[in-house]
DNA sequence: GATCTTATTTGTGTCGACACCTTAGTGCTG
DNA sequence: CAGCACTAAGGTGTCGACACAAATAAGATC
């Protein structure tokens, strides 16, 4: 394991607070996959490898356990939580729910403006695609930039704290364990496009129809990528 | 304010440490008003309250904010959140997805046993209803507790953990600051009746249709006693 | 040689203290 | 008298250290 707090944390809004840079360490570092999932974090490890204290490192451990993806148990710290497959299938039927009815919600809350936003980032997939058609990560980031388009523009905060917060970093990890879903980029794409053709033209029915499609489209690709 | 830690802390499984005990009094004078809606939570003040070091209080202060009944800014400090009307509502809005799909899983996956004590639980409400037809702080307690055995029963485990952990504290919290909805018990307990008798027949479309609209009828209720 | 017991070590939970920030109160100036 | 700068108080962020629990390693017994 690879610390760093310098590295590409100052992208946006700079965390000035210790505990938010090792907070940014901590997601970075299991996001990118270099703290595996299951893996312990030891706290003075931690605290030692980033040059800090302790009680930064346990505040950013909490923060990670809001997001979901340490699990802490009393008196034996916290490890990165390894979702079993049927977590993740789980976290994936709740998503339909929830998605789909953020797609209903946007196509009639959403500004001409970020409609007109969310078509251009789908048209710029596209030509990325007609390039490059397999880009495995670079597509995941793609995806999580659609959906969180989406979920800003819903117009219901309780709905887009939920899918930012907590369900996106998530799903993120659930994929970095159960990888596989080759080639579903471009019908992800397709269907992409078409969800944000009928939030355009304010059709939330017809939203909500076709991303909960595409949430069920990708579940099972999973499982048959997992071979169930 | 007046906070206690041996108060009625120790009903279930007594937590051992002290962030527990911490935990449980702040979460206990917020649920009874006593930190109202707003309030400031000064850590050292708690602190010296309840006779223990702010490690503890801070711990407590964060698991109150996983569950989202407080709020924290940096440098700033925790306050009890103070739900608007407008995050009431959209808190039920994102319900009725949530406790629709819910009962509707839970009609497929609650064991007979299971649903049997669903519909004791609702038969008991009734017989305390006959005898005692206004019962508001009772009611909801018992609201809740008829929403946490579906949301048990449902077998998804994000969803379980969703509901119990995040939603119904903030909907307590909720309730507790937008009071009234006079005079809905009887009515809640008939729809209740009536979904526990959909998920005994295992009818889940029509679980999900009744509690969807027994959701949407506590939003209507909320709208207005609210004066909108 | 395997297993139970015991000692060590690592790590978490908690404590008291200090530095910086935020805010409220006070005095000064125009 | 109003507005602003300054000071003081309170509070959060962080630190180092200690007590207790858990996991691990070593030793003794069967």
């Amino acid at each position: 394991m690879q610390l760093s707090v310098d590295g590409d944390a100052a992208k946006k809004d700079a965390p000035i607070s210790q505990s938010g840079l090792v907070y940014e360490a901590l997601s970075a570092a299991i996001m990118k996959g270099e703290l595996a999932p299951g893996a312990k974090l030891s706290e003075p490890a931690i605290a030692e490898q980033l040059g800090v204290s302790r009680a930064p490192v346990r505040e950013a451990i909490r923060r990670l356990q809001e997001r979901g993806v340490v699990h802490h148990t009393a008196n034996q710290g916290a490890r990165v939580v390894a979702p079993t497959l049927e977590q993740f299938l789980a976290l994936l039927d709740v998503r339909e729910a929830l998605e789909g009815m953020t797609s209903r919600l946007a196509a009639t809350a959403m500004s001409e403006e970020a409609v007109a936003d969310l078509r251009a980032l789908v048209a710029e997939h596209g030509t990325a695609f007609s390039e490059d058609p397999t880009g495995p990560y670079m597509q995941e980031s793609r995806d999580t930039d659609f959906h969180v388009r989406i979920a800003r523009g819903c117009g219901n905060p309780v709905l887009t704290d939920l899918l930012c917060v907590q369900f996106y970093p998530q799903l993120k990890l659930c994929r970095l364990q159960h990888r596989g879903q080759k080639g579903r980029g471009l019908a992800a794409w397709k269907e992409h496009d078409r969800i944000a053709q009928a939030i355009a033209d304010r059709d939330g029915e017809l939203a909500e129809l076709l991303m909960r499609r595409h949430i069920r489209a990708a579940r099972a690709a999973l499982l048959q990528s997992q071979g169930r």
